[in-house]
DNA sequence: TATTTGACCAAGA
DNA sequence: ATCTTGGCCAAAT
């Protein structure tokens, strides 16, 4: 994309598909690599620790490949329950600590 | 410059 | 269903 050019890096290329999503979907570390032609997976979980601003970046709307939540404030138990609740809020099932991607997966094509 | 560290992923000795 | 392993990549140390 030419709007990606200007972008200075990783990091803030993954919050700003973060922004994207809407409220009630979700995405997974994985969707949000391919969507930025690589591989780093990983990476962007780093990225979404290192978040500057929870405010606007709602890093809670992005969970694993399988469908289980992953991390949030670090990776204590705390941190996920909270995690848990707030995609509950805005519509989101989670069925033993699972959630239907089929479902609410917002996809970037 | 080199090594370590993860909020990951997929396959399975 | 859970755990381990090796692979992956950018940032931090």
């Amino acid at each position: 994309m030419l709007g990606e050019r200007f972008m200075k890096n990783f990091d803030e290329r993954v919050w700003n598909l973060i922004r994207k999503i809407p409220k009630g979907k979700i995405t997974t570390y994985k969707e949000i690599a391919k969507a930025l032609n690589t591989k780093a997976y990983r990476a962007v979980g780093q990225a979404l620790k290192r978040n500057p601003n929870p405010i606007s970046t709602p890093c809670h709307r992005v969970v694993c490949s399988d469908g289980k939540l992953g991390g949030y404030g670090g990776r204590s138990k705390k941190g996920v329950d909270k995690k848990s609740k707030l995609l509950r809020k805005e519509g989101v099932e989670i069925k033993k600590g699972k959630i239907n991607l089929e479902k609410f997966m917002r996809r970037f094509d």
